[in-house]
RNA sequence: GGGGUCGUAGUUCAGUUGGUUAGAACGCUGCCCUGUCACGGCAGAGGCCGCGGGUUCGAGUCCCGUCGACCCCGCCA
């Protein structure tokens, strides 16, 4: 193939065939450079090769297709081309064969500037044979398989579940399929195969894994696509290690693809760590954690920058950044998410001001949170004077004294194993904004800290679980309780009795694992008890008729013999994008869509014609008037 | 649903304060060229300035609307 001759293949009879990159024409001497999946060789057309294949090689241009029909020769040093893999080598065309013509392109697969992604999504097909493509599907390819030999070497079957079915309970909204034999009802595309993995574990396959198409017609992102691939896996008999045990496995042997060796174990944090060292419940490890930094004010000081000295101040290190001008670090505002003014939570960025007001605070603020001198350091803190507005549920208390907002009182007493009290909703926004201005930061100056350039090796991949995230999340909106994972989820034995009690405090068995800042999957031990599950949907506020409605033959299915079981399902699309160092899931789908889901080669979505909407039994109301 | 960036030749881009003939590079067409590899040289073709409206003597440029691509928030594990 076009990639693969090198110097011991010289003076040997060969055929090549493949696309037409480049044609460089000198006249009576002309060089084609053919490419195939494997790389590129570069063909010579001398004026030995006779008049005809001469004037065919005239003809060639970008992206025919030809075969090649010559011998090997070692190019002269002089000639050599150092900067492809078959450089010190060429073939001497006997003969040249036109297999097809190409008519001009809208671009050109050997472009070195890209085309727009409209252009180059609606020609999908000359975009892919950028070898840049090639090798992300490749690799998409090679992890997919690595992760399927591993898991069958573990003893996991890969079983096949509907993509026809009936909604299941995460919450994105559904892609739905009418039927014909049932005008008026739907399938439903599945968002996941939770229910039916967990069926097959009532069933006895106890070890059960599918590298499967999910669906969800949520607003999209970069990392998000309508349609992505989930290693999907479930287990009976779990504890959180075995799952966690699995996954280390496989992403280890995905790793290994690119020739990188992870470390075994993942370190752990649990959520609650999460939020209060990062900021976040998908911390990434490359860059500093955050630090509570009050202990080096005064708290005189911190009243008089208006800062609550009751609750967190935090220092946010980005190394290797140094000190910012006036001008930078205005600038730097408009980064910081809006949120911040209105929750009344302030950014100190002016740590040279901050160091003669408090000349002996910013030395032990520099100990506390590890920065040195050539560290950019941002200090962000609750205030304590609401300006104006700074409406948000909870004003701060005015007055003198400021506890912490409601409910931090009860977390005191010490029930969170961590030994750490529970966060309260104010200092969860201070937390999550610190998060916040520490990303942005961390972005903006990537190729001043470095932490995000890659060596090759696996330090480049900083991977943790996310254990004991929250049963429930509070929906203000709908005032009542969400599952945060799904309803199917186990909380913690120890926080069983705080179900009714106080349903925010308990832990769930769900775990995520995260890659540089990137969740790549999300799991948990279910709940394998019928009264346990009820009592679940209680806390969630479903009436008995909706239960049964929704997941009426899964709770019929609980009651017949379901063995403790848990799994996890990860994006395997952003595992290949994380490998691939790209930007967008496009680079690493054959067939993306576009941020509005559109696929813009084939135009869909498209209109029906009004005949198989009548056998659907649908009727389109609504549409725009034109 | 909200915010931002962008839309000019096949492609990537430039286009001054609103001014008369809208430019460049690559690609394309023709000619020349025996060591190129971003080949080189000469000549040429190629434009609904996304679309619709407005302001103006005059709009690629200003205003309003609209469509599309991308990024972010909301949403989404």
């Amino acid at each position: 193939m076009c990639g693969e001759l090198r110097a011991s293949d010289a003076d040997s009879k060969v055929v090549l065939m493949g696309w037409v990159n480049k044609r460089r024409d000198l006249g009576n001497l002309i060089f084609l450079d053919l490419r195939d999946r494997s790389g590129i060789t570069q063909a010579v057309i001398t004026a030995d090769a006779g008049a005809e294949v001469h004037d065919r090689a005239t003809a060639v241009r970008s992206e025919f297709v030809v075969a090649v029909i010559g011998y090997t020769k070692l190019r002269e040093p002089n000639t050599v081309n150092k900067n492809i893999p078959t450089g010190e080598i060429e073939v001497v065309a006997d003969e040249l064969r036109i297999l097809n013509d190409c008519k001009p392109l809208p671009f050109s697969p050997s472009d070195t500037v890209l085309a727009n992604e409209e252009v180059r999504l609606k020609y999908r097909y000359i975009d892919l044979r950028r070898p840049e493509l090639h090798r992300n599907i490749e690799l998409r390819h090679q992890v997919a398989i690595a992760i399927r030999d591993h898991l069958n070497a573990q003893g996991f079957y890969e079983i096949e579940t509907p993509f026809m079915t009936r909604s299941t309970p995460e919450g994105a909204r559904d892609y739905l399929v009418p039927s014909r034999v049932y005008p008026g009802e739907f399938y439903a595309l599945p968002q996941s195969p939770q229910l039916f993995k967990q069926i097959l574990m009532i069933s006895g396959f106890d070890k059960y894994f599918q590298i499967v198409r999910c669906f969800r017609d949520e607003d999209l992102r970069a990392d998000r696509q309508p349609e992505f691939t989930q290693i999907d896996l479930e287990i009976s008999f779990p504890r959180p290690e075995t799952v966690f045990r699995v996954v280390e496995g496989f992403l280890k042997a995905a790793f290994s693809t690119i020739g990188v060796e992870l470390q075994t174990p993942f370190p752990q944090m649990s959520y609650d760590q999460a939020i209060r060292l990062y900021g976040i419940d998908k911390p990434d490890l490359r860059l500093p954690a955050m630090a509570d930094v009050r202990a080096a004010f005064a708290r005189e000081n911190l009243e008089s920058l208006h800062v609550d000295p009751e609750l967190p101040v935090l220092a946010i290190v980005i190394p290797r950044v140094g000190d910012l001008s006036r001008k930078e670090r205005d600038e730097l505002r408009l980064l910081y998410p809006a949120r911040l003014a209105q929750q009344n939570i302030k950014v100190l960025d002016d740590t040279r001001r901050l160091e003669k007001s408090f000349p002996q605070s910013i030395p032990k603020v520099r100990e506390l949170s590890g920065a040195g001198t050539e560290d950019y350091l941002v200090i962000v803190a609750a205030g304590t004077v609401s300006f104006g507005d700074g409406n948000e549920g909870q004003k701060p208390p005015t007055g003198g004294e400021v506890g912490g907002s409601y409910r931090s009182g009860s977390g005191a007493a010490g029930n969170v194993p961590s030994g750490l009290s529970r966060l309260s909703m104010r200092e969860r926004q201070i937390f999550e904004g610190a998060g916040q201005v520490r990303l942005a930061l961390a972005q903006k100056f990537a190729d001043r800290h470095r932490l995000f350039e890659r060596k090759g090796t696996g330090d480049d991949y900083k991977l943790l679980w996310v254990t004991d995230f929250p049963m429930f999340e509070w929906d203000e909106t709908e005032q009542r309780w969400n599952a945060a994972h799904h309803p199917f989820t186990s909380p913690h034995e120890q926080d069983m009795d705080k179900l009714e009690s106080d349903p925010g405090a308990v832990r769930a068995l769900a775990y995520d694992v995260v890659l540089n800042g990137t969740e790549l999957g999300s799991g948990s031990i279910r709940i394998h008890r019928q009264d346990i599950q009820a009592k679940i949907f209680k806390a969630l506020g479903m009436s008995p008729e909706e239960q049964q409605a929704r997941f009426g033959f899964f709770l019929e299915a609980l009651q017949y013999g379901t063995p403790p079981h848990g799994g996890i399902a990860l994006g395997l699309d952003r595992i290949v994008m994380i490998l691939a160092g790209a930007e967008s899931l496009r680079e690493v789908i054959p067939f993306p869509k576009t941020a509005k889901a559109v696929d813009l080669m084939v135009d869909a979505p498209t209109p029906v014609s009004e005949r198989q909407l009548k056998e659907l039994g649908i009727a389109v109301v609504g549409k725009k008037d034109l």
